[in-house]
DNA sequence: CCATCTTTGTGCACGCGTTCACAAAGACAT
DNA sequence: ATGTCTTTGTGAACGCGTGCACAAAGATGG
């Protein structure tokens, strides 16, 4: 029977081994002390448990550039969603095929969620019309979002939306990059008065229009 | 002078505004109290500490139906960030312009890079490519990396790496939704022993190989 | 059957982010 | 000037996730 320690797991996963074994304690007690845990029953268990034994249907709503993308993505199936349909509101896209499966109208939108059952669905419409599409969505029945435009939707309760925004992730990544930048020499403009780290702890206090760098969080 | 209540601010932001006032107060004492803060001032402190005011040049390597997409993206350029070069590996697409930029070939990254101080990568590679393509990035100087392929990347310390992972958008979306379905009727399948919420603090201790539905964490 | 050795499961404590609550700062009216 | 009213800035408390450390469980060998 193979197995794997938490420790091996841990080091793979690169997180603390007690923190991954109080995790799957969640689970129930699957491991065989002084031995480890059985890897194929942990795989169940967690797959089961993370909804990955069942096939959920997701609607793709918004075929463009990133729409399509997603479309053509085959990564999705191999963790069980399956892509239902692609929604456009384009007339000109209706019937175009796009990875291998025809465009529908906006339409049809509470048909199809309907017809397939579909509780997921994707908006990748551009921003303006990303909260009305969500409300038929959700009118329709669907009650998981995952949402790409650059909007804040407003969803009832119930209602789970996750926003990815690419932006924001390159803008943390900028952010962090300056800190780099401005650490290794604060030779560089007439600012900065701390000479490296400010004391993360404390509340910084400094007032007014002035050039001048304030203390920051924390990396 | 248009001022903003972080009492606003953070009903639109939906958050807490203690914590929005605390956060605010990283950056220096910018409010006025009895009034608010000074919108435009408070925007422009943010933008400076965000590092939006200065422009980032970015290089996207793969340019498949992700890369393609991202490289047509326009909300890259109004928060700062310019492609500075497409890259791909496959020689056929050498030259191709997309999004109005002709493709240029990997044997060039390390030129690209250079040329243009690039400190920020996109990786939308096949997952098998991403590592190799990371440390070419690496060593030519990028510092930070954004991540699309499904791999946990290595890089060394100084190194910032972000991973966008849709597939686990999509499975915490079904995790919840999964969670939902059960909440309602646990008349489902033969499994389930508690009724509705287990006690989220506890630690259950439940043994073996049976067709029984484990106490997950809280939602 | 007992000793030893490995690895789990978890009580406990630490640290950090979040929230509450309020004193003080300042605007504005009188 | 003085008082009132609004809103900031932040000390203090709370809650939660994380990590340490260890007892108990169980495998394995003698
Ligand atoms: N392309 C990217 O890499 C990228 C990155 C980050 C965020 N985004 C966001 O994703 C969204 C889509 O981006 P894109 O580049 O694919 O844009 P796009 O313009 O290429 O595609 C938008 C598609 O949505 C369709 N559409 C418009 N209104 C609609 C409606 N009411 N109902 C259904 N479909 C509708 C359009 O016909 C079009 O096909 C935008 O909000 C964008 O900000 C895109
Ligand atoms: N398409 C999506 O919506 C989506 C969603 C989630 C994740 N991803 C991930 O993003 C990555 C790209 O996805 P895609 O759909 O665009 O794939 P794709 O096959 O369409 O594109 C991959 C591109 O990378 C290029 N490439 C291959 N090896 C390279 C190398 N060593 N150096 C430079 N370029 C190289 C290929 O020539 C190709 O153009 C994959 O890892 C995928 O798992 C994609």
């Amino acid at each position: 029977m193979p197995t794997v320690s938490s420790e091996e797991l841990a080091a793979a996963a690169g997180v603390n081994s007690a923190k991954l074994r109080k995790d799957f304690s969640y689970l129930g007690s699957y491991g065989t002390r002084g031995v480890g845990y059985d890897v194929e029953y942990l795989v169940y268990q967690i797959s089961r448990e993370l909804g990955l034994t069942q096939d959920w249907p997701v609607v793709i709503v918004g075929i463009g550039n990133l729409g399509a993308a997603l479309a053509n993505y085959g990564g999705f199936a191999s963790r069980g969603f399956r892509v239902a349909a692609l929604i456009d509101a384009d007339p000109a896209m209706a019937g175009k095929p796009v990875a291998g499966m025809p465009v529908q109208h906006t339409d049809e939108l509470e048909k199809i969620i309907s017809d397939n059952g579909v509780s997921i669905g994707v908006i990748a419409t551009p921003a303006g019309a990303a909260q009305q599409v969500c409300d038929r969505l959700v009118a329709a029945g669907v009650t998981s979002i995952l949402n790409f435009a650059p909007t804040v939707l407003t969803v009832p309760d119930g209602v789970d939306v996750r926003k990815v925004d690419l932006s924001i992730e390159l803008q943390i990544l900028a952010f962090h990059e300056q800190r780099k930048a401005g650490e290794e020499s604060s030779a560089d403009s007439a600012d900065d008065a701390e000479g490296t780290a400010p004391p993360a702890a404390a509340k910084p206090h400094r007032k007014g229009p002035d050039g001048d760098v304030p203390a920051v969080m924390p990396a």
